[in-house]
DNA sequence: TTAACTCCATCAAGTGTTTAATTGAACCGA
DNA sequence: TCGGTTCAATTAAACACTTGATGGAGTTAA
């Protein structure tokens, strides 16, 4: 209806926002009402489109699930940016998790419904094994520079350690456990353990 | 068709079969094919029933659902039972959920999908939460109970270990953290830090 | 004109649910 | 014992609606 003004400005800019705004309506369809309830119709409906034209940004549903994939996945890189010192990017990174997954519960919950259907599709199983494997190694690595500093006890076995910091973060995109203060809880006691809680005055605010 | 022999024995244990068996051919579809996936006539089937018979015992597919949710949550409360000292139940319990889900990964499949859905289902949630509530009040009293026989660090938070066993553990029906190798990882760690790894010796913990 | 883009109308395959009918065992009065 | 009645259990066959996908025609900008 409405192609818009700078149509050739940048280049497939408008295509580009197109689907862009496409996987993001999916996507929070998704967060909304859940795989089981993610429909085309809405989708397109959700931009003002058609359903013929999502189909014609997206052959089949299943592509746009793809596209909801890669860019759900976008949103967890974004807080392994490394600042500071390895203790310093550890514990910022898992702080940013936290503060994403309190703040975009969107974001969670997509997460866990795409986690559960990696059992059942193989490609899916395949990307989210290759994000988890990095965010592994990843961690791994901050671990064992943040020992070297003289920040966590030395006799860890940090590939131990690094999954139990991946399973408690990752639990949180389950809304059962995750009552807000199960959560909060959960993720003091690793940082106690961890060494990481904010050793500066004996009350620091949940600021962040 | 066939009312079978022992109609009037115990009372409705035909009834009583049948809905088992419903319930549990549903559990498996969901296990299977996630709650996506759950088509009532392949549930009716699999039990070798018409669909029309499903709605003579379950007279909605919620009702259903709400068969199959009472069931995966009976599957949990087993690896509650109390035995031994309370650092030998807390040892056991934890054990018995990861024996649990690696032998029946089915049970954390869909206690997964239960998880995730329960974020869009006011009746579900209630359940969840009560369930969870309940496991947190049940560890908490291990673990007291445990740090006065002298198992645990006294300096702990319990309400905080609690939670993060919890966090743990659940992180285990998410398919995608799951990797056997992680799981088995976390785990330790989790043991190392309470001081549960080794039965006998009470090795003092590096708490903070 | 052309090519990108959009929509209307429509389809085929499901999908939960219901209706009306059938079956066979149990019960009943004669 | 027998015909009739009741009733739980079961079914075939829709019903009503949803859902992903398409074909073709219309619209717009270059």
């Amino acid at each position: 209806m409405r192609p818009v003004v700078a149509a050739t400005h940048r280049a497939g800019s408008h295509k580009q926002d197109r689907e862009q705004a496409l996987v993001q309506a999916a996507f929070n369809q998704i967060a909304e009402r859940g795989f089981e309830g993610l429909r085309t119709r809405e989708v397109a409906a959700g931009v003002g489109l058609n359903i013929a034209t999502l189909h014609y940004y997206f052959p089949t549903k299943e592509a746009l699930i793809r596209g909801v994939v890669a860019y759900a996945m976008d949103r967890f890189r974004s807080t392994l940016e490394p600042h500071g010192s390895p203790a310093d990017q550890l514990r910022n990174h898992l702080r940013a998790v936290r503060k994403l997954l309190r703040d975009e519960p969107e974001v969670g919950a997509v997460m866990g419904e795409l986690a559960l259907r990696s059992a059942r599709d193989a490609s899916l199983a395949r990307i989210m094994g290759e994000a988890f494997q990095a965010w592994h190694r990843t961690l791994l690595g901050l671990l064992k520079r943040a020992a070297k500093d003289g920040y966590l006890a030395r006799e860890l076995d940090y590939d131990d350690v690094a999954a139990l910091i991946m399973a408690t973060l990752t639990s949180m995109t389950l809304p059962s456990t995750a009552s807000a203060d199960r959560t909060d809880r959960a993720f003091r006691q690793l940082e106690r353990w961890l060494g990481l809680a904010a050793p500066k005055r004996h009350r620091s605010v949940s600021s962040n």
